[in-house]
Parts: structure tokens; sequence; C-alpha cells
DNA sequence: AGCACGCCGACT
DNA sequence: GTCGGCGTGCTC
């Protein structure tokens, strides 16, 4: 008897035994995917954790319904890897698995309804039944949701039920294949033809056809070229050639076709060399490499503008000469056309590029280019679900922008943070990590000075080109002299229009929560609220109407106050939108481009505005924080961020961190090369000691002063956190489950325990949400919190009331 | 997580 | 009466 312990990608704790017979265990092996029948009547696709021979005691053991790979599609180290994130982030390895594999992987079945051509008797039947024995004389399957439809109610088994008794259908359960390989046709001379007498023959056979006879020549003369493979279709194209003469020759087995599997993305080749590097880029990389020598992580924190990129070209194009593989996250593959573009360059057809932009089957020719380690797969650019791919020969993990929060998975789980997983990941396969940085994480530079990883620092700009002046505005001032107009303080008005003079550009920066164009009623004072989620709704002029940034509500823009009925609905607060509306009025010659969440939404939108903001089409770029990350633009002089203060004031503890990092980052973008840029910071508070350590470019006192912070209110990255998120549609029930839990924890935790709170959006979708954080103080094992917490929740989802809770763990929620 | 099953209140 | 909502138990 053999058995496999498979995992199943569902967000249950255990793994599930299945049974096979002696070929399917001599073929078997672990990291194979495994189409198992699992509930009722549903088959899943499970990835094999473990050959065994151990018979199960307690209930016997179905058998799989068939094995989907001939070779182990995921490796026995990816298969630690996940262990590791299941641990560590509390959640079960499908959890893991659904988020590490492409989803085209995972086929799942669908019940098919069919007719039983027997069944003659139709007063048998119910209205409802013969509705469905009425559409399967037309269609040949039905599925659920076509039932569904037809029958137009939700609950349609039963009726299904009935049917299957009634002997009036079957039922089977497909499975699906979703990954389609692409097939190239190509066409080449029939042997019979191939000899070079023949040809004069050939041509005579055809003059009566000269369509074909073209097709002939055109075929030798592109044969002729020293072209190998000739794909069909281009060939007609590119000739102007009759498709149908084409046709006849492969009917007439003149020509004759093959097909080809081919990879839907295939890059150019490299064009230029690695760049030569300056003498600090140079001293950095040498340090680097000794930094490797004892350690196995390092961080480059370099300035912007410092060529941070070129230095990791060197240490890619090393490892690539070994025939090695690297992996290089960003953290938002959006952002990095430009990125991408030069690696290419460089590296040409080495590259693959892994995001969620690309379709499930890309992904899937990914994966499998990594896994049999080909040349083109060599170097992986990728968003942090990259950390999942199958490598075998990783040397070498490059974690762009180390500092960056997108890193974080918020939702679903697994809640990881790639920067910490590619740490494991890379100790695990004996590769180095390199993190470079403007501006470290504390908990980063925390694990510098420990000298858990070496530093290394780059403080001279690439060329001669020199770090901005930061003028700080003060706005309490410039609103009690009355100098604003609209958002924008003269100091601001006036730099903008000494740019625009000079034919330069100028970004400017609205941060965007908290500053979302409210619609209030002047009357009343009433906003609109999402009738699903406890925010107001925000007003978006461009469609005219109000829409939840939550759930995803929209309504359109009432012409009355629906509280007071009065017709005094005002747009209050701002937006990127109403900027964008000002400068227009402003600068009505001037081309003012937005950039935000809802003119990005397609799939090129993104790099249409970039795009045209370089080719200097856009004189003047509005945009949120998203325009702040490795983007660089050539002309601009001016940068503008419109109010520092609401990130300032975030009710979070990292949020002093956060402003530094991105007024850092913002500020970057201004100036490059010969002239020396300018940032405009407005504020209420100029004084504050971020805004101060900005302007000096102080990053020690920064860091310093936000250590001592955080070591005096006892958080990260002394304290440990997790977080715990509770969520349900009665709100009663939601305290009282609150209340419990919370108490629970303190008999172990004591005063570690926070709230239970209500975030800042109560409600979302419909569910109330409660908070609880766990303190871990830093001489407590992490290990046994995380095991006392997982005993209180065990305890907590056993008790009937709080079963239907949603009950979401989040570690390190930062 | 999904899904079936069973109970119960709300309407054609 | 059905229909749909919700709690409960179970998945190898």
């Amino acid at each position: 008897m053999y058995f496999i312990d498979v995992i199943l990608p569902l967000a249950l704790q255990k793994l599930f035994t299945y049974q096979i017979n002696i070929a399917e265990a001599e073929f078997i092996q672990v990291g194979m995917r495994v189409a198992v029948p699992f509930g009722k009547n549903k088959i899943y696709t499970g990835i094999v954790y473990k050959t065994h021979q151990n018979s199960p005691k307690s209930y016997i053991s179905k058998e799989i319904h068939q094995i989907l790979d001939n070779q182990a599609l995921v490796t026995q180290s990816q298969i630690t890897h996940w262990q590791w994130i299941a641990d560590y982030y509390m959640c079960s390895l499908g959890e893991v698995l659904r988020a590490a594999i492409p989803s085209a992987l995972l086929l799942q079945s669908e019940t098919k309804i069919i007719k039983n051509s027997t069944f003659k008797d139709e007063k048998l039947l119910t209205d409802q039944e013969f509705l469905i024995y009425e559409a399967l004389q037309y269609q040949d399957t039905l599925n659920v949701e076509k039932i569904s439809a037809i029958l137009s109610r939700k609950t349609v088994l039963p009726i299904i039920k009935s049917l299957l008794d009634k002997e009036v259908i079957l039922v089977q359960e497909v499975l699906y294949e979703k990954y389609t390989p692409k097939l190239v046709k190509y066409i080449r001379l029939a042997k019979n033809w191939e000899a070079e007498e023949r040809l004069q023959e050939l041509l005579d056979n055809l003059n009566r056809a000269p369509k074909q006879r073209e097709a002939v020549l055109r075929y030798f003369q592109v044969k002729g070229m020293n072209q190998k493979l000739i794909p069909l279709t281009s060939f007609v194209k590119t000739n102007k050639l009759a498709y149908s003469a084409v046709k006849s020759l492969l009917e007439k087995e003149i020509f004759e076709s093959y097909t080809i599997q081919e990879d839907r993305i295939s890059r150019g080749e490299s064009t230029d060399n690695i760049p030569i590097l300056n003498k600090p880029q140079k001293q950095a990389l040498l340090e680097i490499e000794t930094a490797f020598k004892e350690k196995d992580i390092a961080v480059l924190h370099g300035i912007t503008g410092s060529g941070k990129t070129e230095i990791y070209a060197h240490l890619i194009n090393e490892s690539l000469s070994q025939g090695k593989q690297i992996l290089y996250l960003v953290p938002e593959i959006a952002l990095t056309t430009q990125l991408i573009s030069r690696l290419e360059r460089y590296f040409g057809e080495q590259i693959s590029v892994f995001h969620s932009r690309y379709s499930m089957n890309e992904r899937v020719e990914v994966w499998q280019n990594i896994l049999q380690n080909k040349s083109k797969a060599r170097l992986i650019v990728g968003a942090r679900s990259a950390i999942f791919l199958p490598f075998n020969k990783l040397d070498l993990i490059i974690v762009d922008e180390e500092h960056e929060t997108s890193y974080k998975q918020f939702d679903p789980a697994p809640r990881y943070h790639a920067r910490d997983a590619a740490i494991v990941l890379a100790k695990q396969m004996k590769a180095k990590v390199l993190m470079g940085t403007a501006t470290p994480s504390l908990e980063t530079y925390q694990n510098i000075r420990d000298k858990k990883y070496a530093l290394i620092k780059l403080d001279q700009r690439f060329g001669n080109s020199v770090l901005p002046e930061i003028e700080l505005v003060n706005l309490s001032e410039a609103y009690r002299k009355k100098r604003m107009t609209g958002h924008f303080s003269e100091r601001l008005l006036s730099l903008i229009r000494e740019s625009l003079q000079n034919k330069e550009q100028v970004i400017l920066f609205q941060n965007r929560r908290g500053f979302a164009p409210i619609v209030t009623c002047i009357s009343c004072g009433i906003s609109p609220q999402c009738p699903n989620c406890d925010v107001s709704l925000t007003y978006h002029k461009f469609q005219d109407e109000l829409r939840c940034h939550y759930c995803g509500f929209t309504a359109q823009m009432p012409k009355i106050c629906p509280a007071c009925q009065n017709p005094t609905l005002d747009t209050k607060g701002f937006g990127t939108e109403q900027l964008e509306l000002e400068l227009k009025e402003l600068f009505p010659d001037q081309k003012i481009g937005r950039m935000d969440y809802d003119t990005t939404r397609g799939k090129y939108a993104f790099h249409r505005i970039i795009s045209s903001f370089q080719a200097q089409e856009i004189d003047v770029l509005v945009g949120t924080q998203m325009l702040s990350k490795g983007l660089d633009f050539t002309n601009v002089s001016l940068v503008g961020v419109l109010n520092a203060d609401t990130m300032l004031n975030f009710p979070d503890f990292r949020a002093h961190e956060r402003s530094f990092q991105m007024l850092v980052q913002v500020s970057g973008r201004a100036g490059r090369a010969e002239k020396r840029g300018k940032v405009v910071i407005q504020t209420f508070n100029p004084d504050h000691q971020i805004l101060q350590q900005v302007t000096l470019n102080d990053y020690k006192t920064m860091f310093k002063e936000q250590l001592l912070e955080r070591w005096n209110f006892k958080y990260p990255p002394y304290y440990r956190l997790i977080k715990i998120t509770l969520k349900h549609k009665d709100y009663n029930k939601l305290i009282l489950a609150a209340d419990w839990l919370g108490q629970s924890l303190r008999n172990y935790f004591n005063e570690w325990i926070l709230g239970p709170s209500s975030p800042a959006i109560g409600r979302v979708r419909n569910l109330y949400i409660k908070d609880l954080i766990i303190k871990i103080p830093p001489e407590q094992s992490i290990k046994l919190t995380k095991e006392k917490l997982l005993q209180v929740k065990n305890h907590f989802q056993s008790i009937g009331a709080y079963r239907s809770i949603r009950f979401n763990v989040d570690v390190d929620n930062y």
C-alpha cells in the first residue's frame, strides 16, 4: 500500500492523504501535481508533499484521480521555503501554494450536466425540471451557472439531484487545463521536392498556377537568405501571398507544415555593454564583493541618483557568467519599464519578467523556463510574488528599494514580506542578498548596526549633479497673509512659473489618503456615505459620480442633498483631480497631466502617461506617490509637495519614517545632470524634525531619533507585532467575540495586548472590523508566542457563537 | 475555504 | 407551500 500526502490550495491546516497504486508509486515524485477527489464531488489540484506507506488509521483514504506532471513542478527547496512562510506568517501550506503557483497550473473540476438519452417519459417532470430537460435537447452540456440562469434562481442543486434520481441527466466532473501552449505553424518543402534538380520540374508543374508558383519562388528566396524556419502566417503576410495558394501547395504535398511550441515572451539581444563605473561606484562594488566573503547580506545605501543600478548590473553579470540565476525584486512592476528596458540592453534574452499583469499563460512559461534553468530565464525581475519561482541555481537576490511597503502582502494570506522571505530563501539556497535603497527601513538599519548585514555607502550622485535644494513653505503663514491661490502658495507658484519659462518640467505630489475629494452639504454639513463601508464617498468629476474606494460602490452625483434636500452639495478637500483643474486655470497654455489610481487603470495607461511626460508633451504632472518610484526624468527642475502634514500626522507608528522616505524619494526626482533641482514642501509645521531632516538629507539623525521613539513606545524593531483582525457583519456579535479574545490573550500576554479597537475604517463591504495587536518584547520568544496565539485561536474557533467570525493573523503587520 | 445538510422565517 | 438565509460539520 502506497500513500501520498498532498497540499491542497485551501486554507486548511492539514495535509490530505491519498492512496496510489504501485505503478504510480514508482513514478510519482514530491513536487508533482496530482488531481484528487475532495469532498462530495469536486476535484482539486494538489502538490505531492510526501510519499510513504503508512496507512491512515482513522479514515479510509481515497485514490487519486490522476498524476498531472511528468516531472516535479515544484522543487523540494520551494516546499521547504513554503513551510517556513506558513509557519512564520501563521497560515496554511495551502494558502502559500495558492499564492505561489500560477493559477493556470491549478486545475479545478467543473460539474457538467449531460442528458441521459434513455429517458423518454416527459410527464414525470415538474415544470422547472422540464425547462432543463428541454434545454438539453438543444445543448450537449450545461453547467450549474447556466441552469441557474435558465431557472433564474440561486439554489438549483435540489433540482439537479431530482433529475439525477429520475435518470433524466448524468453528471460529469470535467478537469480543465488552463494553460495552452502557443503553437506556431511552420512550412517547408516536402522531401520529394527537396533535390535541386527537381526545382525546374516543380515550377513547370505550377505554370498554370501563378500564385502558387510565386509562393514557391518566394520560399526559395527566403530560404536563400539563410532563414532556417519559415513560419506559415508571417511568410504569407510579409510576402503578400495568397493564403489559398499556400494552402493548395500544402494539399498537393509540395509544402508540408509542422508545429513548434513557442514562448510567448521573447526578448531582443543585448545591445549595450555593461556600463563603466565611476570611481565611487567601483569602490562600492569592491566593498560589496569583499563584504560577501564574510556576510551573506549587504545593504547598498546610496542617495537618489547615485547609480545603484549600474553596480547591480556588474554583480548580475558576474553571476550570469557562471550560469547562475539572479532574482531582482522590485516594489511594483508597473513602475519599472525604464529599469527593464535598461537591463534588457545589457543582458538581452537572459531576462525574464514576472508580474501580475502578465497573462496566466505567460506566467506558466516563465515558471517552466526557470525550473529548467533555461538561459532565457537567468535574470528574473519581478515583484514580491517572484520569490515563489522554482529557482535551482540561485546565486544572488537583489532587493531594490528595500524600504518599500509594497513588499508586504496584506490580503489575502500568506501575509508575507517579500524582503524577509527572500532573505530566508537566499540562506536556504546559499545565495547572497543585496538590498539597495536611499532610505533604509529602520529594521534593516538596525540589522546593519547589529552587524548582521554589511553596509556599503554611496553618497555621490552620478555625473556632476548635486542633491536638490529643499525649501519648506509655511502654509499657516501663507494662509494668514492671504498668499495662497487655491492650494498653491505664492512661492510655489512663482517657482512653477520660472521652471515653465525655462521650458523645464514640474512634478507636483499630492498624497492620496485623507485628501479624497469629499462631497459635503453646505446647509446641513452631511456627506454622502457608502452604504457598505464606514467611509464618505469620494467625488469623481470625470464621470460625475460618487465612488467608494473600499468596495467599489458607485452612485450618480445627486443634485440635491439626500439629507436636507437643498441643492447645496459642494466638493470639499482636494484630490489630484482638483489640483489639475486649478492648474489648468492658472496655466491655460501649458499641458497639465495627472497620474493617480483613476488615470492608470488600463494595462498601458501608466506607461502612456510616463512616456508622454518623458517626451515632454506634458509640462506639469500631478500625481500621487506612485510617481516617486524608480522613474528618471531628465528635464524636471522643480518638485512640489502640496501638503506634507497628512503624511506626518498619519496615525501609525511608522508615519515619520515613511514620510522621511517618501519625501527623500520624491525630492530625488528633481534635477539631474548639470542643473541643481529645487524641491518645495508646503506644510503647516515647518519646524517638524522630520522635515528638517529631509531638508538636510540627514538620515542618521532621523534613524537615531526614530529608533529612540520606537524603544520608548515599544515598537519594532525592538518589539515585534502581530495583528489580529476580526470581521463580522453583526456588530454586537463581533464586539463580544473581540472582548473575549482580548481577555483570553491578556491571560497569557498581560499588558502586551492592544485593543480590541476599531480601525480607521470600521466597516468595509458590510463587515465590521476589530483589531487586536500583540506586542512581543525583545526577550520573549516569538515562536512560543505564536504557539500560544494558535492555542487561543483554536479555543476561539471552538466556541459556537464565534465560529462565523473571520479571524486573520498578520505577523509583522508593517 | 467551500460545500452539503438541516432548520427556520418570509414571500409568491 | 417554496426560496433563501444561516449555523454546523466535514473534507483524506
